[in-house]
DNA sequence: AAATTAACTGTCAACGTTGTCAGTATTTTT
DNA sequence: AAAAATACTGACAACGTTGACAGTTAATTT
């Protein structure tokens, strides 16, 4: 009743031939007749056989590999794990998934049970635990491969390989877009000094701001989270103030779509009244209206490639390979207007 | 300088004992002399040693699970996913990914290979998946334990433990709320023969006007996808009609967000021109403006149950846990005109 | 005091693979 | 014709763990 999986074993007994040969037909080994290929082929089809990858992964590496994320709602975090799948897939490696509240110490136990365990071969991280040196350098300690995606116009030490992305550079170009529209009044929301993309984007703020010479009006940044509700309150504090801005560059989509909600709220028309723009091109950044214009991400892509440079890490562990800078682009929509004065 | 992983032999050697009673020690089994477990203890914590989790496999049932679904973007199957996480982690399962294309004669032999290979115990199904009965067998043949998740009043066999969320009452809820504010020219946008959940929500909704005593009007109900760009086309199609609908029912809320933005398009307002309602209640139908109205599918839950139920399974494969109907409810907010005739 | 039970610990054989090494034919080279 | 290489096949030992079972004390019952 409870038929049994097939082994191996079952497999070479029906074939006549050692199980060992069975192996080697399985995994296409040189040196085989074809006459036995054949036989045992059809063994393995009329069973139905499988071999037990368990059994087979206490002789191999791994061929796992773990995605450790912090805010499992985002788009960001799907698009990458879309990507990352695609990846896996393609070269047969498997994916662990495993959101993390980065504030928990909880974190490098776990990630330390993983390696430790044989669980995966190696990890991809993603801010804010890819900026944590000290967490990759134990993970390394460990024996695992770490491939890390952080905000940077370059990796910040050469502990592992690593894609960077520059946010700054992104910023600055978001910013002069806005000045060549014509706007002066400019607010930046959803500063975090703890967000390494957050700091990053205002810093291009700044300079565009600086190379522009206009002087920085500390009452139009604003800090707050990455969310709709967030960027619904900063905006309100924003419209609250005797001189508003003309244009305001949320930190990411969603801060992006909740400026828009507030605006409406207030009556004002966008970008007729009030310019928004976003950050990251996330489905939705389409789908308002206005549709914003925003900076993409290639989120996917990104994480595609961290996912091979980590398989290639785990096949070929002797050579590393190089870091990769991903550029950001400028997605011009409808939620800007252009000021003739 | 390749510091080798330390085995269980490692510990026992270490400690001065046999290693399997540093096996029992970590499996926390009886009759062990406290003496011993503490020794053991220690060397377990100064060695850092994890037992291996492929090794151990080989001796007990697997415990990982899949996921299988189709739209990989949709928010459907990120709150599923989240749920499903949390209550794996919760029971120390581990989570296989693995998206599809349900359309794809690929899947049968990919998730033959999961179950074959043992490389998960059990399979979590979502439509249309989980309604091919024949795929369900074809998976328990192989000794899989599967859970599916299904849109009906109630399982549609006795295959497997179920769970069932009943579209067509929801839909019909939802109907008879837009009647009720007194709309009857009401539009249902986003039919699908092929989609369970679109076929239950459109028969809710004639069940509505029928008891309401409105005849159906073909012309108000449109074919099409389950996306933002597919709501906006459908849209318009509806909005060129010679006498549209006041009130416009979309299948779900990607539906309703592409009508929201075909109405503004024709410098409509809504709710005060047309009414707009979806089904879902995925964030983004609280960020729109107006906010939308809508029917709260709770995946995360059922997709944790379903995760529970999986799990339990694969522990007492014995008894069959009981199938589980979810409710949908309604959630009313800002989308609908009530009219005053 | 002997017999039974409880409390503990160890030995050894699995689990289903792959790697190492030793064979045996067959072909090619000397 | 002998030697060497090539093409093939199989025995057996790992891998690190758990389960079955046996052994050894110490405590309890008869």
């Amino acid at each position: 009743m409870t038929a049994k999986k097939p082994t191996i074993k079952d497999v070479a007994r029906l074939a006549g031939v050692s199980f060992k040969t069975v192996s080697r037909v399985v995994n296409n080994e040189a040196w085989v007749s074809d006459e036995i290929k054949a036989k045992v082929q059809a063994v393995i089809e009329t069973l139905n056989y499988q071999p037990n990858r368990t059994a087979r992964l206490m002789r191999t590496a791994p061929f796992s590999l773990a995605f450790v994320y912090d805010n499992p709602n985002s788009h960001y975090v799907i698009e990458m794990q879309n990507g990352i799948l695609s990846e896996c897939r393609r070269k047969g490696f498997e994916l662990v998934i495993h959101p993390t509240d980065s504030g928990s110490d909880l974190v490098r136990q776990e990630l330390s049970t993983m390696i430790g365990s044989n669980q995966v071969g190696g990890v991809i991280l993603t801010p804010p635990l890819s900026e944590n040196s000290e967490l990759v350098q134990q993970l390394l300690a460990q024996q695992a491969k770490v491939v890390r995606i952080v905000s940077g116009a370059a990796p910040p030490d050469e502990l592992c390989p690593t894609i960077y992305v520059d946010d700054e550079a992104a910023g600055r170009a978001m910013t002069e877009y806005l000045l060549a529209q014509g706007h002066s009044r400019i607010a930046f929301l959803g500063y975090r000094a703890d967000h390494r993309s957050s700091v990053g984007r205002y810093r291009g703020y700044c300079t565009a701001l600086d190379k522009a010479g206009i002087p920085l009006c500390p009452e139009l940044v604003i800090s707050g989270d990455f969310t709709f509700d967030s960027g619904v309150a900063m905006t309100e504090q924003l419209l609250a103030l005797p001189e508003p801005a003309t244009a305001l560059f949320g930190c990411n989509d969603e801060i992006a779509a909740g400026a828009l909600f507030a605006a409406r709220m207030k009556q004002l028309a966008v970008p007729a009244d009030l310019s928004i723009v976003g950050f990251e091109n996330s489905p939705f950044s389409r789908q308002t209206w206005p549709k914003l214009t925003t900076v993409h991400q290639p989120n996917a892509d990104m994480a595609a490639k961290a996912a091979a440079m980590l398989i290639a890490l785990m096949l070929e562990p002797e050579e590393q390979p190089p870091h990769c800078g991903f550029h950001l682009q400028l997605v011009v929509r409808d939620s800007v207007e252009k000021l003739t004065k």
